[in-house]
DNA sequence: ATTAGAAATGTTAGCGCTAACATTTCTAAT
DNA sequence: ATTAGAAATGTTAGCGCTAACATTTCTAAT
């Protein structure tokens, strides 16, 4: 049986040494005299010879591949941070594994399997993955596990985030110091979001205001989403004076509904987003909105991981990164 | 040695059955009494067992992996068809490894190898990957090879996709057929851009138009791209009265700097996109484009490669799954 | 009761690597 | 020349599964 490729032992025949050396000139170098690195070398070279990863991760119990979780590939939030990971794994010969949970949790149990039947060396867990059941079978598993873009008061194992209660808390604090005094809300219904809407009533409140008409639109967000959030909004609050959104998609959304309705931005009323993602600074008017780090996020988690799985230990398991206010136009 | 988790043998010997009996409860139960079934799946849940897959892999040469190379994962063309092929894939029991290109094809290398040494049951190309030598190197591995969002003559093996230079040919029809004389291109400096660009000319220079003013703008495209492109034709050409754009970022990025100019769109001239991203709908005006069915893609080169890993023939290797255009405002 | 074929189960070995230990070779000291 | 320690290399076994073949058990016919 077998599948007829290019094996070590190949490898080691032709370069005249036995397959574990063949095995360290190729898994560490300095290991082995400079005569029989440059054997190997050539046999490789000659052979075309590439590594069977399944087997050497089976002997090693390393796999070299971790799994990124996210709840959909296809909103542009999370692309950042999966880009860098992907990288920064690359550069240290990991491969990136992608799962997509989807929304609602209950896939997550089969991909769970999926993932751990894999034995990657570690799992970066962006968004999702809350359920107790969940927690305990990947600690069980023993694999290092990554939460990223939140801070939460409990992490499993390591942690890269920012506080979104915070940014809700700057954001409302911003808009008052401006002028502002009445704030509204488009929000998409997932937990996050709704921490940074918490953050940002509070202060609010704490600042004197009264309650805060809101908007709660389905994740993920939409453009449609933000015209509609906005349309719904003047039509019970037509003397708003800012409205935070969400997403700089949404915030994009509600900035062309105004223009539909010919309603100036800043205007008659300001515009916040969150993301800073790229168009951010190319939209009419510029959107001033918060700024997250999410190659910074990816970077860090991919450093946490490949330590862990060298074996170093990590001391500083959590990461707060932050956030920043990038004043534009809108706002 | 080991990692300490429960392996197959353990489950054996709790449900009082053989390793490979259990074995075949889990892959192929119709092979197994009803008895042995329930025992080996009672002895699953009271242990917890989660399948190694690298030793399964290396055991059976089927991985139940495929790799997808993007040339970055932070532009939204491709997310629909990741997504798709995320989730179609997850369905028949396999996962998806994801690679980053980038759009140079220094690292491309390292990558293949990176790649072939997990012994992937396929590969899924989109966007790039032509060089003759990373050709022969996935032909050498035997790994089936889906190549998506393109049509070329000369597929590697299996292929999913429409023909640009058709579609360039459809929009400069539409356009000309609506009345607009004075065509102009803003196009990103990528491959399949340049094969729509040639159609749209091609279909111009056919109806009779003089040579079309274009703007080329770096990949990957951006709304600030789409803007400075607008700008660029317009102090060159001021009157022309159709754009064509290579993304529809590019077409909101030209809207975007026509608002900001207090030009009117479709007024003055009209806008084209490409590619449906999920805002085209809600912009304003609405964007006018082309659809391209990318989670069709998805679906359709991951059954492809899982016909070929459960050892059927593909008959037919090369579908193409065309493109519409979408009648909207802007044009 | 016997038998033949199918169904179910089991034994053995091997997939392609590397961990763990063992041995050989080199180096630099006296 | 001898020696001790380090450096380099090799042998053996095992990672956790499944392919391939072998054996046992069942089923339904006469």
């Amino acid at each position: 049986r077998g599948s007829g490729s290019i094996t070590l032992s190949d490898v080691a025949k032709v370069a005249g040494v036995s397959a574990i050396t063949a095995s360290r000139a190729l898994n560490t170098p300095q290991k082995v005299s400079s005569d029989a690195l440059k054997r190997v070398r050539d046999a490789v070279e000659r052979t075309g010879y590439v590594p069977n990863m399944l087997a050497g991760g089976l002997a090693s119990s390393r796999s070299r591949l971790v799994a990124a979780l996210v709840p959909t590939i296809a909103g542009p939030v999370f692309l950042e941070t999966v880009q860098a990971l992907t990288e920064a794994l690359a550069v240290s010969g990991y491969q990136l594994m992608l799962g997509q949970s989807g929304y609602g949790g209950a896939r997550e149990d089969a991909l769970l399997d999926a993932i751990i039947g894999r034995r990657p060396d570690g799992i970066v867990l962006t968004g999702i993955m809350h359920s107790a059941e969940g927690r305990r079978r990947l600690l069980d598993a023993g694999i290092p596990v990554v939460e990223t873009w939140d801070l939460t008061p409990t992490p499993i194992d390591m942690l890269v985030g920012f506080s979104h209660e915070k940014v809700g808390n700057a954001v409302a604090e911003y808009l008052v110091a401006q002028g502002r005094r009445k704030l509204a809300i488009v929000t998409a219904d997932d937990y996050r979001a709704g921490l940074r809407r918490k953050g940002f009533e509070e202060t609010a409140a704490q600042l004197g205001l009264p309650p805060l008409p809101a908007c709660v639109v389905p994740a993920p967000t939409t453009l449609g989403n933000g015209r509609a959030g906005l349309a719904d909004l003047l039509s019970r609050h037509p003397d708003i004076d800012a409205v935070f959104c969400s997403s700089d998609i949404l915030a994009l959304g509600v900035m062309t509904e105004a223009q539909a309705r010919g309603i100036a931005v800043p205007g008659q009323f300001a515009v916040f987003g969150f993301g800073d993602l790229g168009f951010a600074g190319d939209t009419y008017p510029a959107l001033t909105t918060v700024r997250i780090d999410g190659s910074a996020i990816g970077y860090q988690a991919a450093r946490f991981i490949v330590e862990r799985a060298e074996g170093r230990t990590v001391k500083e398991r959590v990461i707060d990164l932050g956030f920043s206010l990038v004043k534009r136009s809108s706002a």
